[in-house]
RNA sequence: GCGGGCGUGGCGGAAUUGGUAGACGCGCCGGAUUUAGGUUCCGGUGGCGAGAGUCGUGGGGGUUCGAGUCCCUCCGCCCGCACCA
């Protein structure tokens, strides 16, 4: 009986040093057991850990000691997604230099990291600032570029005028750049793309496979790709109303079968034929220029009503040519989706039913809903986009909307207008390519060489790295690189003559989409990776992290690893087998009176008969106490991940992590919380104490008492297997604390000395304890572990097995319902037939009292489920 | 508007996937130990009822011997995408 406290200060870095010694977690590529490879997604070095970090890392530590104890070789790495935009905010804040803050912060969060007691392989860190890392970067873009992977092309891209930089579209949230929250504006700039476009039909049909997926993550992507099944379709114009002497107009549609509703059609303001009748047009272009000024924030287009300008062309049916619309420009319409143009048919498309309304263009329904009369069907306000039979539609009457979809593909194929089919099948996707090009010096170089004579140069693969210079300042906005002459000016690697670096350095995005492959291999000076290694070890089989990376940087990867295979550098296509998304860290917050924000260490809560209170802890004043939020700096309700490691130690935090709340799930941050975990590691480190001076056995046989234990803590041990196999975190906690309950009640009954079967039984629960509490709290299982007498560690003892005929009863207790309600229990032989069930079940006074003289019907036994009397 | 998810005690959540609703934790109530306790231990804790019971998983309806779980419908909340032709 031990009254000495667990002291988690103490023994936590005592342990993390005897692990570090024998380096536990070192991790070999040539070790022969199957290989596990748990990956987190590696932290921003913004400048200290947060509790989001302390969630995402504890999960994963749990799954790599878990896997680590079933035998697997386990890849477990750690590194740093070092370069961006902060790092050149704080060096214009503070007139450092952003390497500087950057390793600086890494060394602060290293530090951090290593307190958590995370299974982590160091030697395997990298971080993507590093010219060791990015060299390999440079050399795969060239490796692109050769492949045919990469295009220069000038685009319209968004331009964020806050951190002066192109955003790819996936940055770009509703309107707003990722990083800045500026208004994102539309300019034309010459960028280095990634075919990402190329892929589209790949990377949708490859999300089919990727089964250990959220279905979230998996539809999300599925809808940034944006695929669409449609038909081309070319518009012969009339003469006499072209600018000037244009013959036809394209149009895309997903919707042929409605060709007869056709009421219009419309032009995106940039659109060629657009510009050619603006130029005739003052009025037209002067519609333009007001689309266009809308058009510079994305949130505008939003907005915007539906706006059209009539430009005075007629564009024929393609079914009669008696027949022509009028050719609108309008401020709803694309340049950069389908063809920028398309035909309107406002009875069976809502935005193109508003535009008629506003312009008296009148509305021609084509597809009748079944069971409604055609002569009385009418479209007014709101759009019919259903099923239904053709009508007013001539040969395509009658049919079904996919029929006639079919129908017209099929005509539109054969007929031809100006020597070429009218129209053409044509699947469209709505992912654009991927713009990499940023204005910051933050990032990796992109390596060419611009030269007058021999245009764009890819830098000699031997000259890598194109290393940033150090020598740069920030005191003036934009660029550094570009007002760097020594960097900049260098001669064409082709011709020698004076030729100037391309100062746009890369996405950041970019150093993210390849950093766990290089994790197989990070010594390899020669090459990215190891071909054979990055097989060996790749795809990921858990990867772990926030939802916010659902398309940008999963949907990146995915294709950055297909680029990879294109260019021998691995052979796989997709990285993650198994993706996980966690929630967020998230806590209560607190204001006084005067409506500023009070951090959860600056108050007091007081708790009088079940109303809580909060006050401030200087001077008693009162606080309200908010909402529940996400930790966030503004709103000051965050709780430092070192003050709760300093005061109850990693184990608790990282218990506490995964207690209660499901792990897809937001967890709230309590203090009560928190001093329940960190009871429960007392209360662990005193039971183990109490079993560690029981007297060592070898019992011949088992009486009731020991072998309800031993029932206990194996079916505690199948549980926690099942449910860290599925990441169910919260249940595992569960089954501790219910084999923790069982273990301290046997201590309980024993009111003399306990017996050898008992004690022996008792030492083996608390083994299994210990075991299936180690990978959630490794340091609190060596101290039990050591105390229990053995003389290995906890980080290299494997899993115990459990016995599974343990867990099978003899006899078992089934419920009994008469007429769907439970009246009694039934204790049968676990294989008892249904016959003598039912006979040991009508013999019971419970069930002929509820049946109440009324006939037995029928008997329902669900073998080891339960009994239903129907009377 | 389109797509996805969710709704269970005072709170976070379990429920073997159609089979005893409320595991486990937090909180709360009572008792014991203690000079003291923000310690530890024991007991209790969905509502109503003295009790046998009875009601109960957002509301209503359905399928079934049996529904938190399946179907229909309504209500509420959350997330993602959004003029994509």
């Amino acid at each position: 009986m031990t009254s000495e406290r667990y002291n988690a200060r103490e023994a936590e870095p005592k342990w993390r040093g005897v692990w570090e010694q024998k380096g536990l977690f070192d991790t070999r590529n040539d070790d022969p057991r199957p290989k596990y490879y748990v990956l987190e997604m590696f932290p921003y070095p913004s400048g200290r850990i947060h509790m989001g970090h302390v969630r995402n890392y504890a999960m994963g530590d749990v799954v790599a000691r878990y896997k680590r104890a079933r035998g697997f070789n386990v890849l477990h790495p750690m590194g740093w997604d070092a370069f961006g935009m902060p790092a050149e905010n704080a060096a214009m804040a503070n007139k450092t230099h952003p390497a500087a803050w950057t390793y600086a912060n890494i060394a602060t969060m290293r530090d951090q990291l290593k307190s958590m007691g995370l299974s982590l392989d160091w030697k395997r860190e990298i971080a993507t600032c590093d010219p060791s890392y990015y060299k390999h970067q440079q050399r795969m873009f060239l490796d692109f570029l050769e492949a045919g992977l990469i295009d220069r092309k000038t685009a319209k891209v968004n331009w964020d005028p806050v951190d002066r930089t192109v955003l790819a579209n996936e940055q770009v949230i509703d309107g707003r750049g990722w990083r800045s929250g500026a208004l994102v504006e539309q300019r034309e700039l010459t960028q280095w793309f990634f075919k990402i476009s190329d892929h589209a039909q790949d990377l949708l049909d490859a999300l089919d496979g990727l089964d250990r997926w959220p279905e979230k993550v998996r539809t999300m992507q599925k809808n940034w790709i944006g695929r669409s099944e449609g038909l081309k379709v070319r518009f012969a114009l009339d003469p006499a109303t072209v600018p000037g002497g244009e013959g036809e107009l394209e149009i895309y549609t997903t919707r042929p079968d409605t060709l007869f509703g056709a009421k219009f059609m419309a032009l995106a303001p940039d659109h060629p034929l657009a510009r050619a009748a603006a130029a005739k047009n003052p009025a037209l272009a002067a519609f333009i220029d007001e689309c266009k000024r809308m058009g510079t924030a994305q949130e505008a287009i939003d907005r915007a009503e539906k706006k059209g300008f009539d430009t005075g062309i007629r564009a024929v049916h393609p079914f009669d040519p008696s027949w022509t619309l009028p050719v609108y420009v309008a401020n709803f319409i694309l340049m950069d989706y389908g063809t920028g143009a398309i035909f309107g048919c406002p009875a069976h498309d809502q935005r193109d039913l508003d535009f008629v309304n506003a312009y008296g263009l009148g509305v021609r329904p084509v597809v009748c809903p079944e069971g409604t009369e055609p002569s009385t069907f009418t479209v007014t306000d709101v759009a019919y986009d259903g099923e239904g039979r053709m009508i007013n539609s001539r040969f395509l009457d009658g049919m079904t909307p996919a029929e006639a979809r079919e129908e017209v593909a099929k005509r539109l194929e054969t007929e031809t207008l100006n020597g070429r089919p009218v129209g053409e099948r044509k699947v469209n996707f709505r992912l654009r390519d991927w713009g990499i090009s940023r204005q910051r010096y933050w990032g990796c170089p992109i390596p060419v060489i611009h030269c007058d004579a021999c245009g764009v140069v890819p830098v000699p693969k031997s000259d890598l790295p194109v290393k940033l210079p150090d020598d740069v300042t920030f005191d003036v906005p934009g660029n550094p690189l570009d007002r760097h002459p020594s960097w900049r000016n260098v001669p064409c690697p082709r011709c020698a003559k004076p030729a100037r670096r391309e100062t746009d350095t890369m996405d950041t995005f970019v150093d993210s989409s390849w950093y766990f492959a290089r994790f197989t291999d990070p010594w390899n000076e020669a090459d990215p990776t190891d071909p054979a290694t990055a097989d060996a070890w790749l795809p990921v089989d858990q990867y772990i992290g926030g939802i916010e990376h659902a398309i940008l940087h999963l949907l990146y990867s995915r294709f950055f690893m297909r680029a990879m295979r294109r260019t021998g550098h691995a052979g796989i296509d997709e990285p993650f087998a198994g993706l996980f998304t966690q929630g967020m860290v998230v806590h209560e917050t607190y204001r006084t009176a005067d409506g500023s924000w009070v951090s959860p260490a600056e108050i007091r809560i007081l708790s009088e008969g079940g109303e809580r209170r909060a006050q401030l802890l200087a001077t008693g004043e009162p606080v309200t106490i908010g909402s529940i939020e996400k930790m966030s700096k503004s709103k000051r309700n965050t709780v430092d991940p070192d003050d709760i490691i300093g005061s109850y130690g990693a184990d608790t935090a990282r218990w506490f992590m995964l207690s209660d709340s499901p792990p897809e799930r937001d967890v709230i941050w309590t203090e009560e919380g928190v001093q329940g975990a960190a009871r429960f590691t007392q209360r662990m480190w005193r039971l183990v104490n109490d079993i560690a001076v029981l007297p060592r056995a070898a019992p011949a046989a088992y009486g009731p008492a020991a072998l309800a234990m031993r029932k206990a803590a194996h079916r505690a041990l199948i549980r926690t297997e099942e449910d860290v196999e599925r990441l169910r975190f919260n249940r595992c906690v569960a089954h501790v604390y219910e084999l923790a309950n069982a273990l301290q009640a046997a201590i309980g009954a024993q009111e003399t000395a306990c017996p050898d079967d008992l004690a022996a039984a008792l030492r083996e629960a608390a083994d299994i304890l210990v075991a299936i509490v180690a990978p959630i709290m490794p340091h609190l299982a060596e101290e039990c572990r050591s105390a229990l007498g053995h003389a290995t560690l906890a980080a290299e003892t494997p899993w115990p097995v459990a016995d599974r005929s343990l867990v099978v009863e003899d006899e078992i207790t089934l419920p009994v319902q008469v007429n769907g309600k439970k009246r009694a229990d039934v204790t049968v032989a676990r294989d008892a037939d249904s016959a003598s069930i039912e006979a040991a079940v009508l013999a019971l006074d419970a069930v002929r009292k509820a049946l109440e003289d009324r006939p037995v019907r029928k008997i329902i036994v669900v073998p080891q489920r339960i009994v239903n009397v129907v009377g």
